[in-house]
RNA sequence: AGGGGUAUCGCCAAGCGGUAAGGCACAAGACUUUGACUCUUGCAUACGGUAGUUCGAAUCUACCUACCCCUGCCA
């Protein structure tokens, strides 16, 4: 009643209840498994599961499995995984494949009232017939068989007796129609594939715009949220539901929203799995992917990647969001959250000349200054350290503030150092620097204006440290077969980096080393984080 | 005989006839044991264009323009 709507989406289900007097709200995410979740995917999961959530209702989880040629459990299962990790709890779990028998029905009761035929026509003849966007199509002739022979025909197409594409069953609809989907669009096809369900029950399957609808209305769903290519779909969607006598309303509605583009990558599942055969990436979970299994194991929290969906908004005008968004998000999430921890990705060598050889100081830093209380984790200064080799400049510009030659800076939760003398390579690369610990400070009031990290180089973990870029290159948009020439051959780039000890200890690790990207160089790149496998920094030392 | 959509700041996006929310990005400043975080300030006389209706239009009407989707026995 006084639910204040945030989209259009909301305001049209605010409405329907009024209007059809809904007592219950129900939606539906309904992948194919055929591929991996990406977070295009995230964007419908909000949409489908917060939009019931806000009104009360409940959402089922439905794999529109109808085309065995794609689809297996490999799929069903990465597409649980991810969703539960996004912590998104589906009220039902169902399968479209578990309707077949019911669409059977529902098929049989179209051609009863002679909405529904068998068509002999091939796929070639059905295509030069279906006419052109301008012009209408031309009819079957097979469209005005009897009904007790399509009967008999759609029986033999279940039973088996004829061949892949040798008949399909079509709704009687209006070949002249200025929608080409209502022109007598095929229900049923025959194909002689093992379903990874129904092994080999069944030879003929139902068509997505057949099975839809009237598997939404079987579940009692209220509103079938879906992306804006199925608007030109909608008119069929209600021809199905209306025509078949199986289903009672109140019908389902659909509603259509624009799905998600980012730049500089490609979101579409037929794509990435076009890099997934092809082998332009490691796998559906290699870091450059979109999709949630990559962003999960970049150590992205579920957290940020459904606030990202959630600042993007729901409208239906085509955008193309840029990636930054969702590393604002990221690191809004991480600072208030994430345990700290000190790591140096490029690295440049300090000497302490004026500290003892084998001297080890224990220091202890919050594991995060934003959280009141925050535990404290010991770090060990030594003699010889890491920094990060942007804390200092040779020739410092402007207002740079952190490590110079001569200069002062504070090393995080330890001492103020200066910097005396810088020691090159022959060829003019710095070796390292010798700094002097100055210990009295505070007495002498010198006050350091930057603070750097750092890492003792005898405890230090030496791990490898990736940094990645867009999948595509600048500027370019994919196109089917092109995919060699415009993704980024620099889309990953690998350092020799340090992290702390305490690192290996939380099962986060990765996240944290993120942090200190973060914190550090939140300005430098950050088209995507660097990310730590847990692999490397476990296999290094 | 084509049909279906969309156009508001660099990028998203509110707005639903009463005189342009917000976020990201960006800029300036303050604070700071990470140049982060936080804070403060700035950032569309303007809503694709042109006409109209109205006391009043981003919101209504007409015409125009641009872009997206649709001719799988894919979903």
């Amino acid at each position: 009643m006084d639910i204040i709507p945030s989209n259009f989406i909301e305001q049209a289900v605010i409405n329907d209840i009024k209007e059809k007097n809904l007592t219950k709200i129900i939606t539906r995410f309904p992948p194919e498994p055929n591929g991996y979740l990406h977070i295009g995917h995230c964007k419908a999961l909000c949409i489908d599961f917060l939009t019931a959530q806000k009104f009360g209702g409940i959402t089922n989880l439905r794999f529109d499995d109808t085309n065995p040629a794609k689809e297996d459990e490999e799929y069903v299962n990465s597409i649980k995984e991810d969703i539960s990790w996004l912590g998104f709890k589906w009220a039902n779990i169902f399968y479209a494949s578990d309707y077949y028998e019911f669409l059977y029905e529902c098929a049989i009761d179209l051609i009863k009232q002679g909405k529904a035929y068998v068509c002999d026509l091939s796929a070639d003849e059905v295509n030069a017939t279906r006419g052109s966007l301008t012009e209408a199509g031309i009819e079957s002739p097979y469209r005005n068989r009897s009904i007790e022979e399509n009967l008999d025909l759609f029986a033999r197409m279940r039973a088996g007796e004829f061949k892949d594409g040798e008949r399909t069953l079509r709704a009687k609809i209006d070949m002249a129609n200025p929608n080409i989907n209502m022109r007598d669009p095929i229900m049923y096809r025959v194909l002689h594939t093992s379903h990874y369900r129904q092994g080999n029950k069944w030879c003929i399957y139902p068509m997505y715009d057949f099975a839809h609808p009237l598997s939404d209305a079987k579940e009692g769903i209220t509103h079938s949220l879906c992306s804006l290519e199925f608007e030109d779909h909608r008119p069929l969607y209600n021809w199905f539901i209306e025509n078949c006598r199986l289903i009672k309303p109140p019908y389902p509605r659909q509603i259509e929203f624009a799905r998600l583009n980012i730049e500089g990558t490609v979101l579409s599942k037929r794509y990435l799995q076009e890099l997934v055969k092809g082998g332009y990436v490691d796998g559906w979970d290699d870091p450059r992917m979109p999709t949630l299994s990559a962003f999960r194991r970049k150590g992205y929290p579920a957290e940020a990647i459904k606030e990202f969906c959630n600042r993007i908004g729901v409208a239906k005008s085509n955008s193309l969001v840029q990636p930054h968004i969702l590393e604002a998000c990221a690191r809004d999430y991480l600072n208030a959250n994430a345990t700290r921890v000190m790591a140096v990705l490029k690295p440049i060598k300090v000497v302490l000349t004026n500290y003892p050889e084998d001297k080890e100081e224990v220091f202890y830093i919050s594991n995060n200054p934003t959280i009141e209380n925050s535990p404290k984790h010991e770090v060990i200064f030594s003699k010889e350290l890491f920094i990060e080799n942007e804390d200092f400049m040779e020739v410092p510009e402007g207002k740079f503030h952190r490590l110079k030659l001569g200069g002062v800076v504070r090393l995080m939760g330890a001492y103020i150092i200066r910097c005396d003398e810088i020691i090159k390579n022959d060829d003019g690369s710095i070796k390292q620097l010798n700094c002097s610990v100055v210990y009295d400070a505070q007495e002498q009031g010198i006050k350091a204006k930057g603070t750097i990290h750092w890492l003792s180089c005898k405890h230090a973990i030496k791990c490898k440290t990736r940094k990645f870029f867009n999948l595509l290159k600048e500027g370019e948009t994919y196109q089917k077969g092109m995919l060699d020439k415009i993704i980024n051959p620099n889309s990953m780039m690998e350092f020799d980096s340090y992290i702390e000890p305490f690192a290996l200890t939380e099962d986060k690790a990765m996240q944290f080393v993120r942090m200190g990207y973060y914190i550090k160089d939140k300005n430098s790149t950050a088209d995507v984080p660097i990310f730590n496998e847990t692999v490397s920094l476990k296999d290094s030392k």
